[in-house]
DNA sequence: CGTTCAGTTGACTAAGGTCAATTCCCGTGG
DNA sequence: CCACGGGAATTGACCTTAGTCAACTGAACG
């Protein structure tokens, strides 16, 4: 049973999702283009909406000192948004800009919440993908604690998460290894000559 | 309503549980002792059980080029055990520890899929539990990614989690904030001669 | 062609890591 | 009660590596 829509698949290979609690979701979305250097959500903005990525990429950042420091990528076919923002109801610290031209489909928070409300499989979604999200964030912790920035370079040479040094500029990959732009050039040279 | 026992207390400030859900998981609840130096899980091992510290405080550590790397502590009404483990069913690369002799609830964790299999409140605890940690491992994360080893000593110094400076030995807080015993060392002199 | 911006390179600085010696603290046994 | 032992924390000397600042290169785009 190959479910036609994109979002469907990418939803249910966390769990199995009915066509009646498929149609309350379908409901909810909208399509979206965010061209270039715009932006989802802004820090100090309100986080409403979540989308899933039909194509393009996304960065999101945190400001620190005056700095933009990109913390994550989010790719075509991936869900992208202010999670933590809609999730507390804080305004959200993070901005999230299109680094090209981004095709997504929206819908809003409240309309998640409500399928949360409703239906058992939408919970239990909720708490599949957040159980992904923090394996994820625990992964990366890890390696942020134990290796050196040339380790973890390597490592995501190696992993899953090629698609980022193939396809975001090298200065994002710096701040998202915890190193300056410089740092990273030098990483590349010194692997280069081995 | 102040529900009596600390556990249920410690589950409703996520979302409101019925007596008869809360039924369900007081059934699987057994009390233990772990005594100083002891583990809960090793690595290695399968991730199965959960647990409620009653009293005491325990660390988690990974293992790295032989050397343990504490990354995260617990303390009394907390939720502690091999998460990932239990969620992705994989041997778990990390260990807990008690650093004193500590008292525990634990339950197993198919129990706890159980209850989300049979209670749409259980399924909205298990989301709204792990949206929580996640929030966690995100700041913690940025601020790994944003700010120096001294910042980030500062900062554990004003947050709410003093307990851990209190109550930890400075090898184990060092490895928390990703520098080596000796390097957490001079930054406290150098703090105290300002 | 210039302009712009990302990436590289060089010179220098700063900060944490490493290794080893020393001190401090605490519990134990004489 | 004191002496000893062991682990934790501190300190010193030195090393390594990332940060900083600035100059330069190179590719993309108008």
């Amino acid at each position: 049973m190959t479910s036609s829509h994109p979002l469907r698949r990418h939803i249910e290979q966390f769990t199995p999702i009915s066509d009646e609690d498929w149609a309350m979701m379908e409901a909810l979305l909208t399509e979206r283009t965010i061209r270039k250097h715009e932006c989802m959500i802004r820090e100090g903005g309100m986080g409403r909406e979540l989308g899933y990525i039909l194509e393009g990429e996304m960065r999101h950042y945190y400001t620190y000192h005056g700095e933009e420091k990109t913390t994550y990528f989010y790719f075509e076919n991936s869900l992208v948004g202010p999670y933590i923002s809609c999730i507390t109801g804080q305004p959200s610290q993070l901005t999230i800009e299109a680094l090209s031209d981004t095709k997504l489909l929206v819908f809003p928070y409240t309309g998640l919440q409500k399928l949360y409300a409703q239906s058992k499989a939408w919970e239990r979604f909720g708490r599949v993908l957040t159980e992904y999200l923090a394996i994820g964030l625990e992964e990366r912790m890890v390696g942020l604690l134990t290796q050196s920035p040339e380790e973890r370079y390597t490592q995501l040479l190696s992993s899953n998460k090629k698609k980022i040094i193939e396809r975001i500029p090298q200065q994002h990959i710096a701040n998202y290894l915890g190193i300056t732009p410089v740092s990273l050039s030098r990483i590349r040279k010194r692997l280069s000559e081995k």
